[in-house]
DNA sequence: CGTGTTTGACCGGCGC
DNA sequence: GCGCCGGTCAAACACG
């Protein structure tokens, strides 16, 4: 398996600097697949569940790739910490449909990066979930999804 | 009219 | 304090 695009950390801390402004706290880690996203989309229309993915663990068990071929070949990075979810993935498109509708509320360009990051809350009433999406600054063909929350509700829509 | 986007203002935390 | 920075609000706007 390939591993480009994704840098596994030697440690926590060597980690946040090579992505400074995404705060995962030292103590982050990956603990199995999403259980509340798993209609998510990969790319396109290919839609599949997590967990019929390939799914790689690095040595430390800290971070993983989900890894899809297929016409639209992506690779996916995740990580998990108390509720909150990165997601990298390789796409052209920003909009991943991830089986949820999403109200965009915000935008802000962030510092050291030429991309903005953009804000998302989910759609239906009261619930609570928001994500952010933004270019990977250091590899722009990646788009980083952040999801935090739990989903007062199951339907998509 | 219903729903979602755009965009500058606003606000709170934090470092100096 | 003050200013920077990231996150959110909300009024105006777009579009079916």
């Amino acid at each position: 398996m390939s591993n480009d695009g994704f840098k596994p950390p030697d440690s926590a801390e060597s980690d946040r600097a090579y992505r400074s402004d995404f705060e995962f706290p030292d103590d982050w880690t990956f603990d199995g697949w999403l259980e509340d996203y798993p209609e998510a989309v990969i790319s396109g229309s290919i839609q599949i569940p997590f967990n019929q993915a390939n799914v790689i663990n690095d040595s430390a068990g800290t971070s993983s790739l989900l890894q899809v071929s297929g016409e639209n070949e992506t690779v996916r990075e995740r990580r998990e910490v108390k509720g909150r979810y990165a997601f990298k993935t390789k796409s052209e498109v920003e909009i991943l449909d991830d089986g949820y509708r999403w109200r965009k509320y915000g935008k802000k360009m962030v510092k050291n990066s030429p991309n903005p990051r953009n804000y998302y809350r989910c759609s239906v009433e009261g619930c609570p979930v928001k994500k952010r999406v933004e270019r990977d600054r250091d590899d722009p063909s990646y788009v980083i999804t952040t999801y935090e929350g739990i989903h007062s509700h199951h339907s998509a829509s």
